[in-house]
RNA sequence: GCCCGAAUAGUGUAGCCUGGUAACAUAUGGGACUGUGGAUCCUCUGUGCCGGGUUCAAAUCCCGGUUCGGGCCCCA
């Protein structure tokens, strides 16, 4: 027996179900907001990711040499490509540009639930501008996403790369130290971060501050903190705004400030943002995004971006924990003939039907009424038209309304014009 | 990559501890009820993750592998 190889799924016509009303879904809220749709190749050069994230991430990827000797490898996400076709093609369009896409991704990872080698993100770029209100437009973009999938539970935090850079310098803390810092911060290890400061010689004084700005919401806390740095002053002003938009424009009230919110700091900066389904548990994390510069690192002329990623997979996990009811596959009408002599007039019907955009489908099998009616229960049919002997002596048929039980008989050349109108 | 648990008809489960004919429900196929039974009844098919070991005998005990799940590492 052949299996599906680690870390991969095959997707059954329900669960197909299932992923085409997300991304359905999805695409409508992204065109709602202005954005267009890209595609880029599975694969690219392995140097784009290693450009972006240094050798080590190798370990990684699904990378291979072609027969021609190029080294390449499976997507392991979908910014870097985008940016590189933006580069590549379309650094003369109308700014901003606004562009989303879905696709799948692979990663050499240990599997766990909401974790495959093989998943697939949702998720969009925005190049361009900078502004708080883009900003706050693109927050709510990401929030709004979440929630118009029907997602009932959801958590914004938002943090700033800056803002942590500027403590960092205010508490004379070395690269290397940083190092150690940052993961304890991205963790929440509150305890582990108090020792590694006392070891980075900081004083008790700005241990507790800093512990208290990391977990505070409250920006006047912060900025009372490192009012004397001026790019951080900048920022927390541009903050304020962005907040102010999301809160009385947008409004979205829903969101948290969260200083400890890290995601490397290589090429993000300045705002970061990531939103939760606190019911997934450990792989909670739906969506991840913020400002970055990847444009220069790709040779391109250095323009604002930001962005975001969602984990689609997980989106409908979030949505299957939450007893989501997802619109189950519908068929309008299925026909049943009494005996095979019917079935020229059965098949015509059908197409009939077929032609008016009407789904339909006939017995195939030559059952009796009672397995026809099972199957057509089965396939959630919501009429069932029976042709008989009786009924086409008059030229009619019968209409079964599956839902009521409801019979009526109709003639035939009357079933397109009724079935159309419901 | 590390620790722990699991794997039995298509699906959901029982049996495993204490080795001895593999079972139940449901789904699917066929049939009966000679055109309404979304029934009911009858019936066929279909099952031990893979490979070794122990044993007269392994679904059951042991070892290795694979996959899934829980937790780490990581998470661009």
């Amino acid at each position: 027996m052949f299996q599906v190889p680690r870390g991969t799924r095959d997707f059954t016509p329900g669960e197909m179900q299932k992923r085409r009303y997300l991304e359905h879904n999805m695409a409508v809220t992204f065109t709602s907001f202005g954005y267009g749709e890209i595609q880029t190749p599975t694969f690219e050069n392995q140097e784009l990711f290693t450009a972006k994230s240094g050798e080590s991430i190798i370990n990684e990827l699904y990378a291979f040499n072609d027969k021609g000797g190029r080294a390449l490898a499976l997507r392991p996400e979908l910014t870097a490509p985008v940016i590189r076709c933006y580069v590549e093609r379309l650094q003369m369009e109308p700014k901003p540009l606004k562009l989303f896409y879905f696709g799948n991704c692979y990663r050499y990872d240990r599997p766990q639930k909401g974790r495959y080698r093989e998943f697939q993100q949702a998720g969009c770029e925005l190049i361009g501008t900078d502004t708080s209100e883009a900003t706050a437009e693109l927050l709510a973009l990401a929030f709004t996403l979440l929630k118009n999938t029907g997602l009932q539970n959801i958590q914004l935090n938002i943090g700033n790369l800056t803002i942590i850079s500027a403590i960092f310098k205010k508490l004379h803390l070395l690269k290397d130290d940083q190092k150690i810092l940052l993961p304890l911060i991205d963790k929440s290890q509150f305890d582990e971060l108090q020792i590694a400061l006392r070891d980075c010689n900081v004083s008790e004084e700005m241990i507790a501050n800093f512990l208290d700005v990391l977990q505070t919401s409250d920006l006047t806390k912060i900025h009372a903190f490192i009012c004397d740095d001026a790019d951080a002053n900048t920022e927390l002003a541009a903050m304020e705004t962005i907040l102010s938009l999301l809160k009385n424009a947008f409004h979205i009230t829903d969101y948290i400030i969260k200083l400890s919110i890290v995601r490397g700091l290589d090429y993000y900066k300045g705002l970061v943002f990531e939103i939760d389904a606190p019911v997934l548990g450990a792989e909670k994390q739906l969506c991840g995004g913020g400002s970055y510069d990847l444009i220069s690192l790709f040779g391109g002329t250095e323009v604002p971006t930001s962005g975001f990623a969602i984990g689609f997979d997980r989106t409908i996990l979030a949505l299957e924990e939450e007893g989501f009811c997802f619109p189950s596959p519908k068929l309008d009408v299925f026909v049943v003939p009494v005996n095979q002599t019917m079935n020229t007039t059965v098949i015509q019907i059908t197409q009939e039907l077929r032609n008016r955009g009407i789904s339909a489908d006939f017995d195939q099998l030559r059952r009796g009424i009672g397995k026809s009616l099972k199957y057509a229960d089965a396939k959630h049919a919501e009429k069932v038209i029976i042709v008989g002997p009786k009924e086409l002596e008059n030229k009619t048929v019968t209409i079964r309304d599956m839902k009521t039980g409801a019979q009526e008989i109709i003639a035939l050349k009357d079933i397109s014009t009724k079935l159309s109108k419901n």
